[in-house]
RNA sequence: CGGGGCGUGGCGCAGCCUGGUAGCGCGCUUGUUUUGGGUACAAGAGGCCCCCGGUUCGAGUCCGGGCGCCCCGACCA
């Protein structure tokens, strides 16, 4: 993208309902404008982000054998009613009527449609386990929406959805996404601890929330140290037998991990000092087993076995995506702007020509350019150095290319790393080389 | 939902108390200048002062109503 025909609009100063860190940055780096309270607009650049972070989702969701479909935003009010919660859920669900008086409502979330989905397609436990995932705009009319785009209203979530014929298979599946997760959290290149959460009427231990850890987090996190380093993506682990998954599984949650609600002094006490970690926490995903609560409501059930009647027993398994751009920002940034994880970045570099106009610095640019136009930001606008490198620094793409009259001339430009500072001289090659990497 | 605050060119703000022809910085346009960390000078463009009503000779300013947005708390993926 040439940034002088582009739509980015960085701002120099800092809008005035910007509080947070992320929320700032999100408005000077043009990724994203307010257009009513808690609702967004995606400029190209905030757009880009996202489907980056949707990308890596989806491939660890199918990675685990979940399925992506699509539901729409608008549910009826008759699908609500069936499992009782169209009266249950409060003010924070959106409700809508249109032009002949039938009742609809934005959805805030999606079991009813998907245990409905289920039950009109599968009738055997021979189908089973399915899982089910889609990438879909939710709104919730929350009171007080704030953190911009981390406690809007409307918002993009992941929700999968799985269907088992027994509790066993259903501890499978939930551990199963376990795994999706630290591997997609790794990869998106943030440090996500999952923690023990509040599984409320259930009861039980399979429901978990996964925290990035951010000085500005809403809650409070203890952890123990141990659950730092490990690499998720090195060690594969079988996801079709269940003994790998469970021991997988203790594995993971042999180590403490709680928020400040659920946080046990006593248990927190018995880990060795220098392995306590304590801060502060973003929540990003969750993961929860609720068994037959919908598939018993709705009265949705499939032949098992014995040729008796069963009713599925199911979890439900999320990530904020929109919620992410600004966690990982919060947990990614220093004073000058955004630092992307490569992983996530919009462009994976931006070309700064210092002298636009020379022929030397504009035909190299054009060189450099035309290696990845889709990948690289060609800032090729007539300003000034100092302006170019702010907006750079602001942007936060991971490798800055400058290109200046005198590096030009010798055949050399100068790659900025924009994460440790690190800057080297060298030929153009070789920092495309570098810049595409993976 | 309790408490507080704010709506004035694209952005950040002053003006309102004490009514009298709307101002500053940034950005934008043109020219000159500068050329490795938001350059300087000059000349310009751009405003239903959130909306409706009232008071007044006259309302951005005073009064009433409405709408929008933000912050603290409670709540929340």
């Amino acid at each position: 993208m040439r940034l002088s025909r582009s739509f980015l609009p960085t701002l120099k100063e800092t809008p005035a309902d910007a509080q947070i860190a992320s929320h700032r940055l999100m408005l000077r780096a043009g990724l994203v404008r307010q257009t009513a309270s808690g609702i967004y607009a995606w400029l190209p650049a905030g757009l880009r982000v996202l489907r980056n972070i949707e990308t890596i989702v989806r491939q660890e969701q199918n990675r685990v054998g979940a399925q992506e479909l699509l539901m729409p935003t608008l549910q009826s009010a008759d699908l609500w009613r069936r499992s009782g919660r169209y009266d249950a859920y409060g003010p924070e669900m959106l409700r809508i009527r249109d032009r002949h008086e039938r009742e609809l409502l934005y959805g805030p979330t999606n079991e009813e449609m998907i245990t409905d989905l289920f039950g009109q397609v599968v009738k055997s436990y021979k189908d089973l386990p399915k899982a089910l995932y889609h990438i879909q705009w939710k709104f919730r009319d929350e009171v007080r929406p704030r953190f911009g785009v981390m406690r809007g209203r409307e918002f993009l979530m992941k929700d999968a959805y799985s269907f088992d014929q027994d509790y066993a298979s259903a501890v499978a599946s939930y551990q199963r996404m376990m795994l999706a997760y630290l591997r997609t959290f790794q990869r998106l290149g943030v440090r996500a601890v999952p923690m023990v959460a509040d599984t409320g009427p259930i009861g039980g231990e399979l429901s978990h929330e996964f925290l990035i850890l951010a000085p500005t987090g809403e809650s409070g996190v203890f952890y123990d140290a141990a659950l730092e380093g490990q690499d998720w993506l090195a060690e594969p682990v079988d996801t079709d037998n269940h003994q790998a998954l469970a021991s997988f599984f203790d594995e993971v949650t042999s180590h403490y991990a709680a928020t400040d609600e659920k946080h046990d002094e006593a248990a927190w006490d018995k880990i060795p000092v220098e392995r306590r970690r304590e801060g502060r926490g973003i929540e990003v995903g969750h993961i929860f087993y609720f068994g037959d609560k919908y598939t018993k409501s709705m009265d949705i059930s499939v032949t098992g076995p014995d040729g008796t009647m069963i009713h599925p027993e199911m979890g439900s398994y999320g990530i904020g995506v929109s919620r992410l751009v600004g966690a990982i920002i919060e947990a990614s940034h220093d004073d000058a702007g955004i630092i992307w994880p490569e992983s996530i970045a919009p462009f994976r570099a931006v070309i700064i020509n210092l002298k636009g106009g020379d022929e030397e610095c504009d035909a190299l640019c054009e060189k450099l350019y035309a290696a990845g136009p889709d990948a690289l930001l060609y800032d090729d606008r007539k300003d000034r150095a100092g302006a170019k490198f702010a907006d750079a620094d602001l942007m936060g793409h991971p490798w800055q290319i400058i290109v200046g009259p005198r590096g030009a001339k010798a055949g050399l430009v100068e790659l900025k790393h924009r994460a440790t500072g690190e800057r080297v001289e060298i030929s153009p090659e070789e920092a495309l080389k570098k810049v595409f990497a993976v």
